[in-house]
DNA sequence: TCAAATACTGGCCGATCGGTCAGCTATTGT
DNA sequence: ACAATAGCTGACCGATCGGCCAGTATTTGA
């Protein structure tokens, strides 16, 4: 075998930085052979098409998301709250490139100028941020949420990991109601 | 002056859907075009470029923010938060085709078989949601929360915008830990 | 009645897209 | 030493994109 001096993976993480930056989209293979150094043919020997490597990306999110279910089955109240939020900033700290794909083409669309900047309004919603629901609609609510603070934390990567990750848990759990422990 | 038999306002009544329905990349020219029942040539006679249609979808957004804004400059605490809430449902509603453009590829991405079916962890995040948080992050978190909203119902157009307008105001009032009086 | 202006169109353009293919190069096992 | 093969590439393809333009039809005000 002649040496490999474009990798897979190297291409793995040209995408998974250009997607995160631009969208899926919003990226060409041409992007992605010149970031990782190597022609769009090459890109194309490794992976059978521009789809297949998103896929890739995100294969091993599923899994993960599926043995999480798996750890909380057995929980209950505020315990099986607290193993969630453990488990959901963990893994959103590891795929916090694959999580920012999904929120870049909104980033692209909310920093337009014809859009005002929220942050006046939602400050006076978070000054009293409590309550409790179960309405279906919370659901996507609390689900953008947790993505929301990937989004925010996933373009400060000069934050040390273990200093992200007990701050982030330190807030979901905050946000939860539940002692911080 | 000749007759409009296709008017500005039929093409960008039919840009909003199609851009909420397949996103500002996955709508063609062509697309609204037809849609609309002109040419393509049509679109630019109208409009200068691709983006002028976008620009004038969302163009309205920003003066009815910083509208709301002003009203709730002079107001503090519980009042402020309520009249946050009424005006963002407010809002949210008169242009949720718009928000939905913002949201529609995170949908597209969302929706990926790789992915998994988050629900049955997020159900566990909102059993006790609650809590208050000044961190920066939650501002992020609270406005995403409130697209989410606008996402679950932009597909629910056939109920009645009263009913859509009370429930989501109670839902919200509820979530920020105030009376639903 | 008739130029002027408005509304609109088919056809075309260059650029870029994802993807294909024949062929080159370097390393491999034998 | 030498096929075999993995890795890689330039050149090219058809399709589609946003955008342009000359020209036509219709309605207008004078």
């Amino acid at each position: 075998m002649a040496r490999a001096t474009t990798t897979r993976a190297d291409i793995l993480d040209s995408a998974v930085r250009l997607f995160a930056a631009h969208g899926f989209r919003g990226t060409s293979l041409q992007d992605i052979a010149t970031d990782a150094g190597c022609s769009k043919a090459s890109l194309l020997y490794h992976f059978t098409n521009k789809d297949a490597i998103l896929t890739e990306l995100l294969a091993p999110v599923g899994p993960e998301f599926a043995e999480l279910e798996g750890r909380l089955a057995g929980l209950r109240g505020e315990e099986a709250a607290r193993a969630a939020v453990t488990g959901l900033v963990d893994l959103s700290l590891r795929f916090r490139l694959q999580v920012k794909i999904l929120l870049q083409d909104v980033d692209a669309l909310i920093n337009r100028p014809e859009l005002p900047d929220a942050d006046h309004i939602v400050e006076r919603l978070t000054e009293a941020l409590s309550g409790r629901s179960d309405a279906p609609e919370v659901r996507v609510w609390a689900w953008m949420a947790m993505l929301g603070i990937i989004l925010t934390s996933a373009s400060e990567c000069v934050i040390p990991e273990e200093t992200l990750r007990a701050e982030l848990t330190r807030g979901a759990l905050r946000t939860l109601g539940l002692p911080t422990g």
